[in-house]
DNA sequence: TTGAAAGCGGTACCAT
DNA sequence: ATGGTACCGCTTTCAA
């Protein structure tokens, strides 16, 4: 049976009480130490016993044993799906991140791609996080909110286009970029206005109540919206732009400009000239825009907040009971370059 | 006191034995229903009150509590930091997550900002994954690797442009890149080759590596290869271009697409013309090359894999004793177009 | 077919 | 200044 000295299948992995045994004390006293609680005084040669002991055995601890007894985590779960990406969502992500880690809370992503919302929410909740904060392009549904609620998280916010019962909602409310895309084209005197719906999965939460704040804005103003669908693809928007002329448009909001870059670039190869005959507007001022011949106009999107999404999350979790929050954070501005 | 009906502070989270009391059972009970365990034979009335219970309440499993019971997680650790973005990478990265939950793991991601190699890998430790797949731009040392296998881990994949002493090592060797690159400007006759060194950061682990490759390239043709550092804004390309005369170069390899795009520009609006001038090639065949004029030659990049790479995973995981695996997956071609 | 109880790795109260 | 111990939620023998 033990011919083999298969070692490395079974090493066990070190425990508090190993590190008590070594060091010839107690459990406690390793937490103690190890914590630093403040409320017991451990003297000084123990605790560097503790501490070789610790260091010696590679001693790691347990977050789930922890926050097990603890009754709670400070796990902040992000749920994340297909990255909508555009220099804002970057910035918001990253900035969160950094700033969760500075409140001490461990923030971890959990890919929910492939499940439905509530078997997404069930997931999330087995982790028994403090906080979740759900993106724009994850859905959650009341039901779900109230899944997480009942295990124990403090805090359930979406930052997604539309709000949750129940949730807090840091809303971005994509319809303004709709319209301010369409109130520029407007204001530059077109009438007749296409806007880009993107057919890859996933893009829906956005490119909907873009066109519906396309559509509110037209209306005001008496002009003509029309859905162009377009896939990332060279072959689609080539399609499109051959049967540009029936389609009757004077302008196009492209729903980003990436999308504005594959159709403008589709459209000049067609001889539409851009923007004599058509304007294109993208959104997201990411510099590729600003790198195509004609410069591309845009529409820039920035956070009105009044401080770190991070501290906010922070007095979120901290004050539980207090009502949902409810607030459209999303400012938008067109930006005029040359395509429009 | 009790004035407030302060419900939602104070409602704590149903745990098995609730639901045990609810159907009138034991926990022992709601654990082989909820779990469907097959070794005991549960009478039928008794399953639907239980799962009722269950439902009723609300109920949630307590992930940490029942691994802490298993003494093993299904929990796969994916730390993630600046993203390297590229066409390869994400869908690398969709493809292992689906892959994983197929085969029933918990894929969790772990920001991995702003920490050192260590205090990043003791982070990860406390959360006990049963494998940690380590991508490129997140840095794992021998001693990391070390300390994930003492707290657990079955498996530590290294899928950066380096491997890394005791992990595995599915290595996308980044010097190809440079390589693929600059044998194909030599082909075409150029002679001296501008290498972009994006000035990032976190782009370091990928632009050396390509600097170095495009080095090797050379040096066999006795050709000249001049690192250019270049960050991602108009304002820094159009230094570059300013300058490029000085460099005497009549070929760039960009670091990757976006980069070259950004280059590209900037010397078409010098005066400089691709590929007469100068020829440019990109990485990473993104779309966005195709619609630039002249269309962009890039270096497409594919990975070698045999299976999937979830079920490697999975092996290394039933195979902990296994020496640590060591292949270069990455794949590369040189792909003409119009800039070169 | 079901229940009682031990124990996973920590923490914190209460003694000593 | 330390140690003993109960307990967090769940799974899994072992008995009944």
């Amino acid at each position: 049976m033990s011919q083999l000295p298969k070692q490395p299948t079974e090493v066990s992995v070190p425990t508090s009480a190993d590190v008590a045994r070594l060091a010839g004390v107690s459990r406690a006293t390793v937490s103690y130490v190890l914590n630093n609680n403040a409320t017991v005084r451990i003297s000084e040669p123990t605790r560097r016993r503790v501490r070789e002991a610790a260091l010696q055995l590679g001693y790691v601890p347990h977050a789930a044993a922890r926050s097990l007894r603890a009754g709670h985590s400070r796990m902040v779960l992000l749920p994340s799906g297909h990255i909508p990406a555009g220099p804002l969502h970057h910035y918001l992500f990253e900035e969160l991140q950094a700033g969760l880690r500075r409140l001490d809370y461990t923030v971890v992503q959990y890919g929910s791609v492939g499940l439905t919302a509530d078997e997404a929410a069930t997931a999330w909740a087995e982790l028994r996080p403090v906080a979740v904060v759900v993106p724009p392009g994850i859905t959650l549904t009341p039901h779900g909110t109230a899944i997480l609620t009942r295990s124990g998280a403090k805090a359930v916010i979406t930052l997604g286009p539309e709000p949750v019962p129940g949730a807090h909602g840091l809303v971005m409310d994509q319809r303004r970029v709709g319209s301010s895309a369409v109130e520029h084209l407007l204001a530059r005197g077109r009438r007749h206005i296409g806007v880009v719906m993107p057919q890859e999965p996933g893009r829906s939460p956005f490119s909907e109540p873009r066109l519906a704040g396309a559509r509110r804005a037209a209306e005001q103003a008496g002009a003509r919206i029309r859905p162009v669908p377009l896939r990332f693809e060279e072959e689609s928007a080539a399609q499109v732009a051959a049967d540009w002329e029936r389609l009757g448009l004077d302008a196009v909001f492209a729903y980003n400009d990436e999308y504005a870059m594959l159709l403008m670039r589709a459209l000049q190869d067609a001889g539409i000239a851009v923007p004599a005959h058509t304007a294109v507007v993208g959104a997201d001022d990411s510099l590729i825009g600003r790198l195509l011949r004609p410069r591309l106009s845009t529409v820039r999107m920035d956070l009105a907040m009044t401080r770190p999404l991070a501290e906010t999350i922070d007095r979120m979790v901290q004050h539980p009971g207090a009502p949902p929050v409810r607030h459209d954070l999303l400012r938008t501005v067109a930006v005029h370059r040359e395509s429009s």
